[in-house]
DNA sequence: ATTGTGGCCTGCCCGC
DNA sequence: TGCGGGCAGGCCACAA
């Protein structure tokens, strides 16, 4: 599904939109236009204007357009693929469907000239929104620095992985991002945020932007190394033990009961 | 405020 | 071969 490396290659192929004319929109799905918005107001919003700058908070994509035109904010659900000119922003979307089915394109911006920038969203998880609250998301998962991780984690009593998914404390962590990097730091998923000591924040911070890093190299949230084995019956790469897989913070989550402490 | 739970959406996979 | 049930998780509303 769309996570922070996968909405970070969907920001790099929308800078291939950048300064077209906006000739005309589509948005069919009204479900899937957010906070009141309609195709009409998206419309009159745009049409006419060009997208200046992209930008992304965790995993929400922000496009800046021109004048004094709104910041269109675009979320992906844990299906939803963009799409400019026809092109993918990714090869393989674990959950998603790779199938070429234009009934699913729930918003399209088209272009002078021809081209245009779509989100394809099977399940219709995601959507589209005007001017997004970007104070309501923590610090990018990319940018988050010890302080920021320290902060987000002290005097919590919830769960590590509930707290780090928090979009509000780090924006982007999704669920892969979160049983991979947790993994990799040899944490409990379960263990209360604010147990850690300082040496495992430490460690915690660490992992986290060099899993993030090798996520975004290796082509996708999907390419972790403990990815493979979060299935019944999986093993830890690392040490053999049989994975345990639990529910925490409302989501499946898949551990080593051994080195994950 | 913090934490937990349930529901939304629907393609896909599994078992019968 | 078709069918039905369960599953996936980002996000939000709501409860305690």
């Amino acid at each position: 599904m769309p996570e922070l490396a996968e909405v970070e290659y969907y920001r790099r192929l929308a800078d291939t939109a950048l300064g077209r004319e906006i000739t005309k929109v589509s948005a069919p799905d009204p479900w899937f236009l957010k906070a009141g918005l309609t195709a009409r107001a998206l419309r009159t919003a745009v049409v006419g204007r060009s997208f200046t700058a992209t930008r992304r908070i965790g995993k929400l994509l922000l496009l800046d357009t021109s004048g004094d035109g709104p910041v269109v904010g675009l979320r992906f659900g844990m299906t939803g693929v963009l799409l400019v000119d026809g092109g993918r922003g990714v090869d393989e979307l674990l959950y998603s469907s790779m199938r070429d089915e234009p009934a699913w394109d729930r918003v399209t911006f088209h272009f002078a000239g021809g081209g245009d920038l779509r989100v394809r969203d099977p399940r219709r998880l995601g959507g589209v929104l005007f001017d997004p609250d970007e104070a309501r998301l923590g610090v990018d998962a990319q940018a988050l620095t010890l302080a920021d991780l320290r902060a987000a984690l002290a005097k919590s009593r919830a769960p590590l992985k509930a707290r780090l998914m928090d979009q509000a404390r780090v924006a982007g962590v999704g669920n892969l991002a979160a049983d991979e990097l947790l993994w990799r730091a040899g944490l409990d998923p379960a263990r209360e945020a604010g147990s850690l000591d300082a040496a495992e924040v430490r460690k915690l911070h660490r992992t986290l932007l060099r899993t993030f890093e090798d996520l975004l190299s290796g082509g996708g949230s999907h390419t972790g190394r403990l990815q493979a084995h979060r299935v019944p019956g999986g093993r830890c790469p690392r040490d053999g033990a049989e994975l345990i897989r639990r529910t925490i913070g409302g989501r499946t989550t898949w551990s080593c009961p051994d080195h994950q402490r």
